[in-house]
DNA sequence: TGTTGCATGTAAGGGGTTACATGATTGA
DNA sequence: TCAATCATGTAACCCCTTACATGCAACA
């Protein structure tokens, strides 16, 4: 159901291909959203079908036509209406977590290898964060509401303070862990 | 894939009927991995299938026997193995953060309110997960880390820094929010 | 010549949620 | 008497991932 929120949100700010979305969703803020683009193509269409997005068609590079989504007075109507509503909080799953907490039953050793490689591909990420961050202007953001660099400011903030906790954590469960593989 | 080593890791601690499993994974750790019971029973009945569980059979309450599942030699195996492996991880989901991406567009005062309600949730959430960490004896869990009580110490730990980083950027949203709100 | 990037779609299958269905015991 | 707790299962549906399918232009 939020995925269409997802498109509507990054319609507001400006069109883009389906291909654009699916690409933008990945390399940069694979913080808040992703989608694959057989996931995008089917939901910018119904997006059109109900009169929230327009498109334009142009010459494409391969045998189908390119076209250019755009957010219509409905669509940004109905970004706004499901924004006033309070955010649905879906359990979170995570396989770093449930192996920790079978981890009384596996081989130590190993296991902090996995935990320290974690925290260092956690630390790139947040390293990535950090340069879109300052890439905006940082703080410089915040100064105007009505402007989506508002919204990434703090997109962005969520990104950098998760990774933060979860890099700290994975390096004290592979300190843990080694700790544990060493009394043996 | 993950749903049949999340039941195993809790088969390893002791012996479950598919009901106590899918209680228990909403009540308490529902920070690690959580699922309906319609997805529980069937799982189960496969891990059977599998040799990896057996069960047995008892009066029950309903129409229906009681069953109650115990891990097996292969199943506890089949865990190991899973253990060794790199954990996959995927891209997270999060509405909170969709919304304050899409929040320059949307009604700030409104949406600072949500944010809170937010905070204050997680606060509670935070507080339940310290209770339980107290429960098990806080940093003694880490004594044996042949005991179960290892595994819970590090995956509650891994919420209770996860709630605080979520609890903290959720006020700095609703600070951000309201900050907006009173300068239009 | 082979790979990467741009660009759009369909199909199959897996994982998960919600709803349907049954029924005894205990406590308010 | 009504609701909650214990207890097990099935069915329909939605969301998402992976794979299939096409094809031009630029670059190495």
């Amino acid at each position: 159901m939020s995925l269409r929120h997802a498109l509507l949100a990054l319609l507001a700010e400006q069109p883009h291909t389906g291909y654009d979305i699916g690409r933008r969703m990945h390399e940069t803020v694979g913080l808040f959203w992703t989608a694959q683009h057989s996931q995008v193509y089917p939901e910018l269409a119904k997006l059109v079908g109900d009169g929230l997005a327009g498109f334009e068609s142009s010459a494409g590079p391969g045998p189908k036509k390119k076209k250019t989504y755009t957010i219509t007075a409905a669509g940004r109507a109905a970004l706004r209406d499901w924004l006033s509503e309070p955010a649905g909080r879906r359990v979170p799953r995570d396989e770093l977590v449930l192996k920790a907490f079978a981890s009384w039953v596996g081989d130590k050793q190993l296991m902090a290898e996995h935990y320290r490689a974690a925290a260092e591909q956690s630390q790139r990420q947040l390293a990535t964060y950090e340069r879109i961050l300052a890439g905006i202007g940082g703080e410089e953001a915040l100064a105007d509401s009505q402007r989506p660099e508002f919204g990434w400011y703090l997109s962005l903030q969520r990104g950098i303070t998760a990774q933060r906790a979860l890099r700290d954590w994975c390096e004290m469960v592979a300190a843990q862990l080694d700790r544990a593989a060493t009394k043996d």
